[in-house]
DNA sequence: TTCCAGGGGTAGA
DNA sequence: TCTACCCATGGA
């Protein structure tokens, strides 16, 4: 099956997919090549399909595995693609700052994401207070241990569902994951989604204030200050910087001298609304 | 051995 | 609101 997804003007493949590390991390397969972007998922019906995208004349081009549903695959692309995320009001604030201009001019501004939140929120824990290199397997043994394997080549496996991780005892989930205290995060957060008691996919559909997306998104286990601005960020609410260790790293570089993470904060408050948006594709992280 | 990496949870002030 | 401390894991 393949489908041509129209996308818009201020939209650009190659800068969506490289605004952050995502491409890198299982399911996702980034062919440099042939610049095709690979990610299997579990559907809704318990398939397991692999989508592949391909940048194309006016959009983008998605050649799916199986007997996926058209509708399914086009709604996983365009979350995963941010091509729902309106950038106009955040390209013109760019084009009246010098410094920002560059994020307009190159059509930045757009973050590949996973086809779910809860994907998204399982590899930002996996990000936090370790290295890249731990994230990647982190998140492999996540896929290879516990995501479906596809039916047309059982060594590919899906991201792991909530209710497939919740099937897994914990300690038995523990010692094969080997997230280190994450690993209770992790569990924790499946089991409550699985049993039903927290609708995490829901919070981005329902029409609720910033503040209060905020407050829900820190309420989940192993999501602080750092990833609730991540996955805000991700549902296009760019209002706080994710300030991590590179940030603190290149703002001490440039001050001379350390500085916390309120000082970064404070750097980027002049954005105001796209301060979180402005971080990201600040110059210094082409660096 | 010791430190620490794209922080988070908790206690205590 | 802020600081101090601990946290599993694995590479340097």
């Amino acid at each position: 099956m393949q489908i041509a997804l129209p996308a818009p003007p201020d939209f650009s493949f190659g800068e969506t997919l490289s605004a952050h590390g995502w491409r890198r991390l299982p399911p996702f397969a980034w062919d440099e090549h042939a610049r095709t972007l690979e990610h299997i998922g579990e559907l809704d019906d318990g398939q397991v399909a692999r989508l592949r995208l391909r940048e194309s004349d006016g959009g983008v081009t998605v050649d799916a595995d199986g007997s996926g549903d058209a509708a399914e695959a086009t709604r996983r692309v365009r979350r995963m693609l941010q091509l729902d995320l309106p950038l106009d009001a955040f390209h013109a604030f760019c084009r009246t700052r010098p410094e920002l201009g560059h994020i307009a001019e190159c059509r930045r501004g757009r973050m590949l994401r996973c086809p779910t939140l809860f994907e998204d929120t399982l590899k930002v824990i996996a990000t936090v207070n370790t290295t890249w290199a731990q994230t990647i397997a982190m998140t492999t043994r996540l896929v290879e241990h516990f995501g479906a394997p596809m039916s047309s080549d059982p060594s590919r496996h899906a991201f792991p569902t909530p209710a497939r991780i919740a099937a897994v005892p914990f300690d038995e989930f523990a010692s094969k994951a080997r997230m280190g205290y994450r690993n209770a995060y992790v569990h924790a957060l499946a089991t409550s989604i699985a049993e039903g008691r927290l609708d995490l996919e829901g919070l981005q559909t329902e029409d609720r204030a910033a503040e209060e997306l905020r407050k829900r998104l820190l309420s989940l286990p192993g999501i602080g200050p750092y990833g609730a601005a991540c996955l805000m960020l991700y549902l296009g609410r760019p209002e706080h910087v994710n300030a991590d260790s590179w940030a603190r790293m290149l703002l001490s570089k440039e001050l001379g001298r350390a500085v916390t993470d309120k000082e970064v904060l404070a750097f980027f408050s002049e954005y105001g609304e796209w301060r979180g948006l402005v971080y990201n594709f600040y110059a210094w992280r082409e660096a």
